[in-house]
DNA sequence: CCTTGGCACTCCACCTCGTTGAGTGCCAGA
DNA sequence: TCTGGCACTCAACGAGGTGGAGTGCCAAGG
């Protein structure tokens, strides 16, 4: 028992110490060097043996019978689970974020500087969602005639979010009505979560009389669509161009990644779903062909215990985990905060 | 004269000619190769006197002693100002605009298909800018209560823009005297230019007493930052993931050229800068180092006559100008169109 | 039973070198 | 003015040849 554990712990700092090498020097590890760089008090020959166990477990993988040995998606994901702590930012670092986000003057701007900010801290590629509608709560309901017949429909949320759409009332409608329906309409969802408008609009239109139940029915069938519309999850990225630096880290070429990249559809797969905490999702568990030399760290963030969204970044499977992982928590510790100032 | 004519026409013809093969193929373009594509009625060793005039002249270029030729940004320049044509779309391409663009819900909902579309019908990255403020008129100020003494300012614009700010008002301000103040202050600036909102509004708080005064000044200021501020330039992109299939158009790698559109002023100056029509830069002439190896077509467009912002893509220099000058074309104008019907 | 030095072996990376072929410039003749 | 012929150039390609990093295995030592 005790030999056996002393020699699973070796076996483990050996792994460890293949990943920091690897991700550090982007080349194979072999035996020698490996004793070298980390003093572990053993020779190369009892590192080889070591190393065979590990690659018939399946952790780490040989290019060709004479190279080194690179960790597989297994042995990464041993890394981040078992081998490794998150990585706290720097002071520095710390006080970018802040002069960085404490500038944002709304929601589209602290999201843009969101985005960009993490781009630039982990030199990869960021993603930002925007706060989800249906997580939110309504701040406030506007109805604002442009011309008789079509009033501009307004929804505020809490989490700073806009919506806008414009509705036909069919027959012109005097103002007053429609400052009625607006008072009836916010005395009925303000402070509501989203989630609960649909029930609570469904009879909405039946308590007002003809002529208005018509154009009543439209613009809660319009609210009600910009709720529940698919548009709503909308994603912001940036940093793509760092893709472009570490093309080497991928088989081919960084086509079928930017090509992923650009499809909503993924990105909202590949951060809509993660956990409420912090998130690593390493090479095959995407899911998706185009990003399988790819990983993810991804994390939810809100006001307070909250989630209303997820942000994270995507780069290659041969990251910086503990690091990327710091910087992905502390940016969205940041975010939340700044949405629970709004 | 006469002869001299003939002579510049089959140069010209010739320099057509290559940059058309050279396109086509991306390889350097010799004598042989070219009578042999095009009937033209002379030999190779003609031809090879017409490219030595030509390079002498600066519309061609051979990567070594023994190569074919490569147009220059100048003979590029050339070919496009009086060598080609605009190619007009096809039947389904013009098919799939339409019903493409038709879907769109609001503003943010026609940028981002124009832009989606536009990548994919010219295979390039593409870039649309949001309707510039500075040249759409006001629709209509709302100003919402959140709480007794803070307002959510919203400005709507002709163009579908939606800017909203939060204004603190210090102390607490009656409904009435909010609405009060939203009745003036639509009454003064709906319909109006932006730009000459900073003119009309210069006196309005001034015509208030105290204790309005106060916060209706820093209600205007907040209105006039957001007509103004530099934020208000929006730019969305797709298509990056086409670079990377055209990489090899690029001398080394294709990160200089991700690194600048990642740049909102790069992009701003090289669309915004664009004239009403049909722009085409080559090269050289997009006076950036990250980009000498690329070309940008752009064109203006807005509600019929006026331009409120740009569009086009951008690509290598080696790249079907006329198709995408007609690809850009097409689809500004139906994006015109779109914005006319709003 | 684990560790270690030694040893034979493998295979990529790199260099050199010759060959090939496309393309050119120039010149003399039609 | 055009054309065919000719000598020349030079990148691209493939065929060896070599060096070195790394491995697996084994027998000896703690």
């Amino acid at each position: 028992m005790t030999t056996e554990n002393r020699l699973d712990e070796r076996k483990l700092d050996v792994l460890r110490a293949i990943v920091q090498d690897y991700v550090a020097t982007r080349e194979p590890v072999g035996s020698k060097a490996l004793v070298e760089r980390h003093n572990i008090g053993v020779s190369p020959a009892t590192i080889r043996n070591e190393m065979a166990a590990l690659e018939d477990e399946g952790y780490i993988h040989q290019p060709h019978t004479s190279a080194g040995r690179v960790p597989t998606d297994k042995g990464y994901r041993l890394f981040v689970d078992r081998l490794s702590q998150v990585k706290p930012l720097s002071v520095a670092e710390r006080r970018a974020i802040h002069s960085f986000l404490d500038g944002a003057v709304d929601l589209d701007d602290v999201v843009a500087r969101t985005v960009r900010l993490l781009a630039q801290i982990t030199q990869q590629v960021a993603v930002v969602q925007y706060p989800s509608l249906t997580r939110s709560a309504v701040r406030h309901v506007e109805l604002v005639p442009l011309t008789p017949s079509r009033i501009m429909l307004v929804l505020i949320t809490d989490t700073g979010r806009v919506e806008q759409r414009i509705v036909d009332t069919g027959a012109p409608v005097p103002e007053s009505t429609v400052a009625d329906v607006r008072a009836r309409l916010n005395a009925e969802v303000v402070a509501q979560h989203l989630s609960d408008v649909p029930t609570l609009l469904a009879d909405f239109a039946e308590r007002f009389a003809q002529p208005d139940r018509n154009w009543v029915a439209a613009l809660t069938a319009t609210l009600l669509d910009a709720v529940v519309e698919q548009r709503e999850e909308r994603i912001v990225m940036a940093g793509t161009a760092n893709l472009a630096r570490f093309r080497h880290d991928f088989p081919d070429t960084v086509y079928p990644v930017l090509e992923a990249l650009e499809e909503q559809v993924v990105l909202l797969r590949l951060f809509g779903e993660a956990q409420s905490g912090l998130t690593v999702r390493i090479g095959h568990e995407n899911a998706h062909e185009g990003l399988v030399s790819t990983s993810v760290v991804a994390s939810g963030y809100g006001r307070g215990e909250d989630v209303v969204a997820h942000l994270g970044v995507l780069g290659p499977t041969r990251m910086d985990y503990p690091g990327m992982m710091g910087a992905v928590t502390a940016v969205a510790a940041y975010v939340g905060r700044i949405l629970a100032e709004t």
